[in-house]
DNA sequence: TATATAATGATAATCAATATCAATAACATT
DNA sequence: AATGTTATTGATATTGATTATCATTATATA
């Protein structure tokens, strides 16, 4: 069996730095690209790429596919914990993390009905913010 | 207010015979462009891209977009109703659909608590389905 | 310091999806 | 049924994101 060995390098220091200095935002490889271009002119983006496939599957950061949108990636506060879920507002796009984790019951019932034991799970509401639905509400006065 | 009139033709025609001669899988355009392709020859793939956008936006199929696997379309059984969740396997990839809305009080708990209006929701849990349980239970014999 | 090889940056290749465009087909009007 | 308008098609070019390639550079270890 080969065992790649794992250098450190001072590009992918840097790329975790970058998440580091954002750990509230889901960021795309685009915007990676050129957080870190601003550190180090030099930095291609096939190195981005390659980094966040690594750091990825190392648990250090976590992919964030939502529908119709981007690819993004964030730090992972704890990696082995259950992922946690998004409001997603259907007029200004604005996406708000929630942590709780409310699916306990779900998870058992369906083990118990449907024959599948559930390790992780992934949530995603849409809907309108506040501030949102309150212009909504004044356009129809 | 221009409204572009929409024509009925053969190939979207054609198109729906596929959806409808598969209501229980999830179709990528790929598969779709072969379906059909067997069915006419002549059927090209950007009338099929054309096409499923067109029928999406009319509500009669729905977008499947599930992390890490290729977008994917079925038929709406009811337009309207809450999206349906899904059950992939970890180990073969196998999806499982359900219909439950098992979501109502998490719903209302967020209204109440994060200011978000849901008019939606997706689900996603990932696992093992009972076969590959099975299997890798016995590996470990 | 010398050596082996992992990683980088530049760029070519790939692949799904979209745009373009001439030819065809659908449909309302006559 | 014939006509005119224009939506739709099929073929193909283009785009944009991601991956592969490769010569060069950097890292870790003896």
């Amino acid at each position: 069996m080969i065992r790649k060995i794992i250098r450190n390098t001072k590009q992918r220091n840097l790329l975790l730095e970058c998440f580091n200095a954002n750990k509230d935002r889901h960021l795309t490889v685009e915007e990676l690209y050129d957080i870190a271009k601003s550190k180090d002119v030099n930095i291609g983006i096939a190195t981005i790429y390659r980094n966040v496939k690594l750091l990825e599957e190392q648990g250090a950061i976590k992919k964030i596919e939502l529908p119709d949108l981007l690819i993004a990636y964030e730090m992972c506060a704890f990696p082995s914990e259950h992922s946690h879920h998004h409001l997603i507002c259907r007029e200004c796009g604005k996406i708000v993390d929630f942590e709780e984790d409310l699916l306990e019951t779900i998870e058992k019932k369906i083990k118990d009905t449907k024959d599948f034991t559930i390790t992780d799970h992934r949530v995603i509401f849409y809907g309108y913010c506040k501030s949102c639905a309150d212009k909504m509400a004044n356009k129809n006065d």
